[in-house]
DNA sequence: CATATTAAATGAACGCTGTTAATTAAATGC
DNA sequence: GCATTTAATTAACAGCGTTCATTTAATATG
């Protein structure tokens, strides 16, 4: 008797569209520009009509979120598939990373500071699948970056004791306070040369992975089997 | 003639009192539950009047960043003045920083991640007085921090080479990244053994100041004059 | 003391926000 | 064509930051 409803790959379409819409306001006009009325106007409809489509505004978050994890995403996959040396390839992922937060600072905000929702909190709920999308792609990330560290250590027997999931961590921890200090411009109060000192910072990321740097990370001995180490820039200064 | 003004202790006694409300209400019901109207109703005023002490809410939150400062600069000052080794001091503070990063979350969330007002946005404003509190307390606490590593350094022969301030930004990043992906709640779903992890953490951040860990600190990359640098993975791949 | 003058506080309003409910418009099967 | 279902709209609510006109309160002077 009644009207049809649309395909589901219609009504996707729709969804699409406004999170298009959405990222684009996002990364054009900033975190707080992103309201329902406005994305509503940009995709040529009224804002009760987006709760149609998704149930809150935290639920275009989440799908942000995971737009945001896809796009650094792809920047890695790029380079984890050049063929290049280990620590070369982990010195363009940091690079990537950098560029990336400080580029599309408002998305890095929803991604990794700011209090939107995440994965957890739709655990049990409709949204569950909807969330795990998002985790899943946080995953990749993370575990494409602890493949390149694992690739670096297999061929780098001084590095044999390190833990590639810690190593990750660890790199993405510093990366991230970097990036969010520079973004909440707190870092630019503190230290006047702070481009120079983001540079050095970013170079000495690669400090674990530096000759003989493994073995106090490995367990608890450390008492060098490499003192010409640091032999070499006593003219420094 | 007409009525006379207020003493300009008792205007201060006034606004004290918004912000120990709104100090009060950030700590207990989160970031999102400051709003102008509340604060108001906790100080037994509309929130009109407010804004005859405060110019808008940006210059509340202003405060509140210094006051959080402060808190942290008290924390930071009694670990200073105690007597013990510089090592285990550094530690202390580590402790200090991620206590008050995790306890306060919303607070620091204020102070270092939000989008909320910073001291450059005020110079050449009637507000640059203010703000330069806020940029002075914070430099403050770089500046202790510095000055317990300096302390290290110079007890330390090994770790001649090394620059305090340096030094002081690269544990700071590095801490705050750990607190901020914390707080997000992004690390927890990342890393199962997070609590583990962050320890683990702590403990590495400790890393610079190793036994010989010094020179490559000291000065510059040393990419282009240092060809075997990585020499030795040829046979990657 | 009463009044004019000023200071402090208020109430109301504006335009915005996210969200919900009632209503309309559109499309389809019988 | 009609009944029925879907899709979209309009209207409204409560809250937000902020501004402005108004009121309340206090005081120095005539």
């Amino acid at each position: 008797m009644p009207r049809t409803a649309r395909q589901p790959v219609e009504v996707a379409a729709v969804k699409q569209k406004i999170l298009d819409v959405a990222l684009d306001l996002m990364l054009t006009e900033g975190f707080t520009a992103l309201s329902m009325r406005k994305v509503a106007a940009h995709s040529s409809m009224t804002a009760a009509n987006i709760y149609n489509y998704f149930s809150n505004k935290d639920e275009i978050y989440l799908a942000i979120q995971t737009r945001g994890f896809e796009m650094l995403l792809e920047r890695f996959a790029v380079i984890a598939q050049e063929v290049m040396p280990p620590l070369s390839k982990i010195k363009a992922l940091i690079r990537a990373y950098l560029d990336f937060g400080l580029q599309h600072a408002g998305l890095y905000e929803i991604m990794f500071t700011r209090n939107t929702p995440k994965f957890a909190d739709y655990v049990g709920t409709p949204l569950e699948p909807t969330a795990a999308v998002e985790k899943n792609t946080a995953l990749q990330l993370a575990a494409l970056a602890a493949q390149v560290i694992s690739d670096l250590i297999s061929t780098r027997p001084d590095l044999k004791g390190l833990d590639p999931a810690y190593q990750t961590v660890q790199l993405w921890t510093a990366l991230h306070g970097i990036v969010s200090l520079y973004n909440s411009r707190v870092l630019q109060e503190a230290d006047e040369q702070y481009t120079a000192t983001m540079e050095r910072l970013a170079a000495d990321l690669l400090r674990p992975f530096e000759d003989g740097a493994s073995d106090s990370r490995r367990k608890k001995n450390r008492n060098s089997k490499d003192p010409n180490a640091n032999r070499r820039s006593s003219n420094a200064e």
